[in-house]
DNA sequence: GACCAGGCACATC
DNA sequence: GATGTGCATGGT
């Protein structure tokens, strides 16, 4: 497909799935730490079972980057263990934490103020934090204007043979930021609205007759 | 009782 | 650079 018709038609699929299903107001999380905590807890993880992690952090009031960096592993960890993968999460978590007192003093609000490339490379050092978080914490967090490529947007877009099945996961982004308007509202809306498509018919049973994409008629 | 979910690091070739 | 594997829970 050319290129310039690939961008075409991935500001139609926008539109469409903004026309089916209306604003999606992402993230799901309270504040930039909470959102930051889904980010490394959703990882290869249904939401369900990240509700129920972040529900017991909450409760144990570990949702600040004091509070966690204070908190034990095997507490962490305990709590945590809904959303699986629990040893490697607490790690990954406490990575984190350690990182922002390192850098930024334990605070978000100095982090924040940071070019966003720069603050990309500095992330992206954090072990336990790769592209997908990384860009998920950039644009949900910090409000940066990065395009998040997920599992979903591998899937959709490579059935619909719109990125080739073995695209990297920056092949994928740059093709979304060359063709889209920048924009930290539209990169948030369009991911969450793949994400929304995806879960709701792309999954293991795949639903196409019903997809809004359908009308894109190009399947595998 | 399989199979899957909003990844990532690490070992090996 | 490409490919394979461990990590773990809860829903379908």
């Amino acid at each position: 497909m050319r290129k310039t018709l690939k961008s075409k038609v991935l500001k139609d699929i926008h539109k469409r799935l903004y026309g089916y299903y209306g604003p999606q107001g992402w993230w799901p999380g309270r504040t930039r730490f909470e959102v930051i905590v889904g980010a490394i807890l959703t990882q290869n993880t249904a939401w369900t079972n990240v509700e129920k992690a972040i529900s017991a952090l909450r409760r144990a009031k570990l949702l600040s980057p004091i509070r966690m960096k204070e908190a034990s592993t095997t507490t962490l960890a305990a709590l945590i263990r809904p959303a699986g993968y629990f040893n490697v999460k607490t790690k990954r978590l406490k990575n984190f934490v350690n990182f922002l007192f390192e850098r930024y003093g334990g605070s978000l609000a100095k982090a924040s103020n940071r070019p966003s490339d720069i603050l990309r490379h500095e992330l992206l050092a954090v072990n336990g934090i790769g592209p997908e978080t990384c860009d998920s914490i950039l644009l949900y967090a910090f409000k940066k204007p990065v395009f998040v490529v997920d599992a979903y947007t591998k899937r959709i877009f490579s059935r619909h043979a719109i990125v080739e099945r073995g695209a990297t996961y920056q092949e994928i982004q740059k093709l979304f930021m060359d063709s889209l308007r920048p924009g930290e509202r539209l990169y948030n809306e369009y991911h969450a609205l793949i994400v929304r498509v995806g879960k709701d018919f792309c999954r293991a049973k795949a639903r196409c007759d019903r997809c809004p994409l359908n009308y894109l008629q190009i399947y595998f």
